[in-house]
DNA sequence: TCATAAACTGAACACCTATTCATATTTACT
DNA sequence: AGTAAATATGAATAGGTGTTCAGTTTATGA
């Protein structure tokens, strides 16, 4: 389960390292995992290829290290938005709207991250699987206060999830006419959500 | 736009021609686009290496005209269900229930389209973007009859392909714990489409 | 039947890529 | 300053891959 990556022990080392995993995001996002070359990686740190097996085992293991990453980041940066808000509403405000705002800054996420079902469906499994387990206790807490109605939670968390993916996807590839504009999407979002796709008869 | 595959002409040659799709499809889902070789498919459909060659200018070719198959199977199977319904809420629960079949039935469907992200980003964006247009347009003419309530419907058409997609990833690639009763999926979430996730205060 | 086209073969080609390693330079610490 | 560890190099290695092609077999149709 751990990484098997030396970490630098000097300061240059240090900036080797990130210069490494800073350009391998770059690529990975740009060309993709399988169109991205360790040679690319290193010449676009500006090191030699020898350099980068100082620091990561494989090309692999780089890519999973950078998996990790991220999927810490995503995790870290929407717990801080929706902890901050108490109803279950402004909860799911929030977290679409810092999932939207994180992938139209860091498209590259988006991309890296979905890109693991076709280099280890279990990464992609794991990934998916965790978010939405967590996502089914903050549900199944809410639905414990009345908040929400009496639904399979873990049915609901992949609807949300796929609904804030999918905008986030959107946003990320710029898909579709309309413009972005991040407020808009996250009022005709939450509106669906509280009040349903249909007319009342 | 056109393809540059050469059709076989005689009836030994179809089966080649057929055999190749078939391995790749199979090859292409369960190792990924880059992890399969044109000799692994030509090896599976049981032909030389160069026969391949007779029929596909290159791999990729291979790999675009699966693409558009799968794709022209998906929307021909999702619209001959929806088009037999009036209502948009029969249409939506048609729709939803018939992907979820064809995924479950064909999870290789779900993976060759969404790998066409790593393989050439214009192909996954076109795909995406006609379907959201062909959706728009059932979502407007929902709207002008008065239907469904005034929303941005592109947005919302993003917002129904991912729950979709994501209920269909779900099932294709046996994520979580619950059983997946497609019955029972499909009135969660059209009662989640119905009635909206939150309690009426 | 026989000539022509279509289908097929598989070794060879040209290129690419992840990784290693002998060697050299830089840094940390006494 | 001096030494050992850390860092860096880049050519070489070892293996792989998409594609071609000269030669062979099979099918077609007059």
């Amino acid at each position: 389960m751990e990484t098997l990556i030396k970490e630098p022990r000097t300061r240059n080392a240090k900036n080797t390292f990130n210069s490494i995993i800073e350009s391998a995001i770059d690529l990975f996002y740009r060309r993709g995992y399988h169109g991205t070359t360790v040679k690319d990686i290193t010449k676009e740190a500006g090191v030699a290829a020898g350099t980068f097996y100082l620091y990561f085992p494989s090309k692999l293991d780089l890519y999973k290290h950078i998996l990790i990453m991220l999927s810490h980041e995503i995790r870290r940066t929407i717990a801080a938005k929706v902890n901050e808000k108490k109803s279950r509403y402004d909860k799911e405000r929030e977290g679409i709207k810092a999932f939207i705002l994180l992938v139209k800054e860091q498209p590259y996420m988006y991309n890296i991250i979905w890109e693991s079902l076709y280099i280890d469906r279990e990464l992609f499994k794991d990934y998916y699987e965790s978010f939405a387990s967590r996502y089914v206790k903050g549900l199944n807490q809410s639905a414990s206060e009345g908040e929400i109605r009496d639904l399979d939670t873990e049915i609901v968390s992949y609807i949300l999830m796929g609904i804030t993916n999918f905008i986030g996807l959107k946003v990320a590839l710029d898909l579709g006419s309309s413009n972005d504009d991040i407020n808009h999407i996250v009022d005709v979002v939450m509106d669906l959500i509280k009040h349903g796709l249909f007319t009342k008869k």
